[in-house]
DNA sequence: CGATTTATGTACCGAACGGTAAATAAATAT
DNA sequence: ATATTTATTTACCGTTCGGTACATAAATCG
């Protein structure tokens, strides 16, 4: 088993909160990339020394990686329940209209940590860049197997291409991820979405 | 007036190609990112030293200033023309379908260095960030300026918002760089330029 | 032929990089 | 109280970073 972060009762105790320390390594992760993030960015922001970080999260590379599982647990809590909606026009909605509203939020970075955080990186960062691009293939997967159990459920026509109409719906959300990094707002993400419905079968 | 490349008649003459040395450090920035390309990256790529590289074209950030001008007067040809075209349809048209075969040409990196160039970035590289931003911005000023010319030429409908289309095409172009960093292929990308075509009016 | 000018190759600069050894501090177990 | 266990602090490791000084090579100018 490997050392989860089950309190251990003997020893010293952890001077800081995990899950603090966490999204504040997310946040500037976020903000700077994997390769633009320096170990002094991060202890400066999580308020801890190397050794403390490197006992608590293993090394840079695994630290990044955990803050993305945090990402997307914590921030990407549109993307799951718009895939609950009853309709395949429903969760495109949901899944728009969510982007929008999360992408510009003035509340951390903005943008998406997925597309954004090792989009084009040095050789030292491959591992984490094809854990994103695991992430955003596998997003959109699960966008095409929704849409074909709409297809069965009937509210998608037959005649329509649930392959593409999820690469569709991906690439406009990671448009939006780009967007909401050149300064768009969340209404004209909104507009943006309310657009992109109209080419999507209802 | 600052050094242009004007071939100089004395001294001793330079012994590599400036425009294929800028070639080759446009091929390494756009794969790895400003932050993720060193020096000796770039040196290995261009074949040539440190102090010829620093005498031909300044510094690192200079070095990407140069290869961005590169990239978009030789590999963003399909832009400008299409803002060309006739109509606002037609504009929309030639531009995804453009960028659908040029971000996932195998000759080139896949996506688009203006994308994701600098997107999440250190402090170091916060100049070429902004200076990518603003193309990016620019771009999408192009493109609604130019809708709102279709809208008095009459062939986009009065109610049409000239500022929101070019968004949502901005949009979906710069979706389509993060794609084709997915894997996505031309013809995956044809099909989006296809379905976002629904959207708009014609 | 020098003299001048520019480019190249080598060798190096201080700073920052990711990562760690070793000593100390704070808790529990016995 | 002492031993054990874990966290923190300080100070440091070798490497790589972007950038440059300096000597040499190759061209033109007079």
């Amino acid at each position: 088993m490997t050392a989860v972060s089950c309190s251990p009762t003997i020893g010293r105790p952890r001077a800081f909160d995990m899950d603090k320390a966490l999204e504040s390594a997310l946040e500037v992760f976020w903000r700077k990339g994997y390769d633009g993030t320096s170990l002094t960015d991060l202890t400066e922001a999580m308020g801890i020394n190397k050794p403390s970080l490197y006992a608590a999260f293993g090394n840079k590379e695994q630290l990044f990686l955990k803050a993305i599982e945090f990402y997307e647990s914590r921030h990407c809590s549109f993307f799951l329940p718009a895939l609950e909606k009853p309709t395949a026009y429903q969760v495109a909605e949901h899944m728009l209209y969510g982007a929008a509203i999360n992408m510009a939020d003035q509340n951390h970075p903005q943008g998406c940590v997925v597309v954004q955080g090792a989009l084009s990186c040095s050789e030292a960062a491959a591992t984490v860049k094809e854990a994103l691009l695991n992430r955003r293939v596998e997003g959109e997967q699960k966008l095409r197997t929704r849409f074909e159990q709409a297809k069965l459920d009937g509210d998608l026509p037959a005649s329509a291409d649930a392959e593409t109409l999820a690469r569709y719906l991906g690439t406009v959300l990671q448009g939006m991820a780009i967007q909401a990094n050149n300064g768009a707002t969340s209404e004209q993400l909104r507009q943006v979405a309310e657009i992109t419905l109209q080419a999507f079968p209802r």
